[in-house]
DNA sequence: CTGTTAGCGCATTCAT
DNA sequence: ATGAATGCGCTAACAG
């Protein structure tokens, strides 16, 4: 039936251990015998068995990337990156010593990030990466840390993409966190600089590091003009959603119901904004002029906006990129195992001067 | 170190095989065995060795998603909606029957398709969803049947995702293809009765079955009214790219200059038409008051383009699950395993009359 | 309903 | 540089 390393052996005329040393190239062999062997791969159509060589190894060519969303370019981008780094040879076609990059889409849910995670251990996975914002929920980070540490101890190389790190655990290699607050702060900064002071914010999911890490940026920059407000008035400028299109437009709708003077709208991110922007047009607002708009990640769709979003520029194919090598071993972690990622803001047309 | 099955065979007092029936719970066991043996596992936080498991069932709880372009909307929907049948069970935390839902990109590169594959067959995988628009190189296709044929006896479930059946050959379960064809030739038609005569076409690459279909669309609606021009006229006025924005952007700049008098201009798909609508507002022409613009996909985004895009909307959720209900046996196959998925006009404001 | 027995296909010692 | 032997951890008959 299917065809094993011991016909691949018989064919070639010597034994199946040397068939699996040229199969996995970490030995030596004679080139002749080399060339028997692998024309008797071509000619049977030999595939390795990924699972027995796995369990006779005890490590996989798996590497798990887990996205939060993988219909948002935002993941998309990152996850594409690594997998560059990872699975991305030339490809011989005949598959040789190939890392299986896969995404796996946990939208958002903590409870199937364990499960994915859980079943990347299962298969003894070589390395994982998570990208994104993190969840506060203490439980969640509890398990999550124990589950991180059951998979380093079993070998998996643990990296951290867009995340902060996790407190007091060593079972990441390396951790890249994004400036979120930093570029929140910019982003607000350039709205005040422009005179306005009415600011209304349509935030993330609530206990998201993500969504936290921006908002604080956003009341850091607001307290240091002396308009940060009490905690009500905060929260009376702050609506929380999903990072989706619908979320940006009713929120919008909320604040505009909340505070009919607001000059400018802060987004989560750019999909968010294109909601809001939306929201804005049916109510008859024109962008800039009545009212500013801003987003953030910059995703490709943003600079052809109109008008075009000013936003935070996050360098995702990079960072993922970067992530796929941190996976691979083929680049030193940064010191600590922790690296900031700078986010720079992208002054473009949605903001402008408020109205007289 | 690493702890096993018999381990907790032996902190349950059962064998073996008791514990790998009630983890696989596809064979009668006591209540108050299973319990026991559940307990033991949670104690011992045993997770199933997946390679070991694999190797003795000769088969693997995998399912590969295949993407062209994971950065794109258009397959993270697609993508997202399949994981969403296949591994969205409950997640009980403790991972049991689920499959493993990964997507793998391709890049739209032949070579790293070829090498998924081969890759997701060495690990014995339970299905694969192939995605998008397949090439119509014929040494490609050849090599992609034989490759699927080996795949399929080898038990593994094939389904093809928005991609035309592949002809001649068993090893598909189901082929879900989009109308391109008929929703290419909608567009035009719309176009054509908005009194447009002059009409640019910005394809996507060469060689790929969407291409290919969509301009047939295009073309066909144009012969129809009479329009059609010789070989010649029609290459003038296509220019082929990537799909992707700047394509988009450069290959109207370029339709421009081949042809001044355009009045409207298609687009292979929605990436493309913003990149298209970016290039006419930089040459300082309005949308649609100079000159009309139509994508293709009604991505999340194109509603909220200015003007709103006109494009041809497919369901790409919808047969993203129904494909990862074929993958996973959940439900039938359409007649000769072959479905032809509608794609419906949605007329907005980027297209209208063209100037007097 | 549960225990016993054999491999699954390969990587890796250890020899040679 | 190559061959022979052993076991990775689990599932699947087969008994009982």
């Amino acid at each position: 039936m299917t065809v094993t390393l011991a016909d691949v052996a018989a064919r070639a005329r010597v034994s199946p251990a040397t068939v699996s040393r040229v199969l996995n190239g970490n030995y030596p062999v004679a080139a002749s015998t080399r060339e028997r062997v692998l024309r008797a791969v071509d000619e049977l159509d030999y595939v390795l068995n990924g699972p027995a060589s796995s369990l006779a190894a005890a490590t996989s060519d798996l590497v798990g990337i887990l996205v939060n969303d993988i219909a948002d370019p935002f993941f998309g981008i990152m996850a594409g990156a690594a997998q560059t780094e990872i699975g991305g040879q030339e490809g011989t076609g005949r598959a040789g010593g190939e890392k299986l990059a896969v995404v796996c889409n946990t939208g958002g849910s903590p409870e199937r990030e364990l499960t994915y995670l859980t079943l990347l251990q299962r298969q003894r996975a070589a390395a994982v990466i998570l990208t994104g914002g993190a969840l506060e929920d203490p439980g969640h980070i509890a398990a999550m840390t124990a589950k991180l540490s059951r998979l380093a101890d079993a070998g998996t190389t643990v990296v951290l993409c867009g995340r902060p790190p996790l407190p007091g655990s060593d079972a990441v290699v390396a951790s890249l966190a994004f400036d979120n607050r930093g570029g929140g702060r910019r982003l607000t900064e350039h709205l005040l600089t422009l005179g306005h002071r009415r600011i209304g914010y349509v935030a993330g999911p609530v206990e998201r590091t993500t969504t936290r890490h921006r908002l604080e940026g956003h009341r850091a920059a607001m307290a240091a003009a002396g308009l940060g407000g009490d905690t009500a008035e905060q929260e009376r400028l702050t609506v929380h959603g999903p990072y989706d299109r619908r979320s940006g437009y009713d929120a919008t709708l909320e604040l505009l119901r909340r505070e009919p003077e607001l000059t400018a709208i802060v987004a989560a991110n750019d999909t968010v904004a294109l909601g809001a922007c939306a929201a804005l047009r049916d109510q008859g607002l024109r962008i800039p002029h009545d009212i500013s708009v801003a987003g953030f990640d910059d995703l490709p769709f943003s600079v052809d906006a109109v008008p075009a979003l000013t936003t935070v520029r996050l360098p995702l194919f990079e960072a993922g990129a970067r992530a796929g090598r941190l996976a691979m071993g083929n680049e030193a972690p940064p010191p600590g195992g922790i690296a900031s990622i700078a986010a720079e803001l992208m002054a473009r047309d949605s903001t402008a001067p408020p109205r007289a």
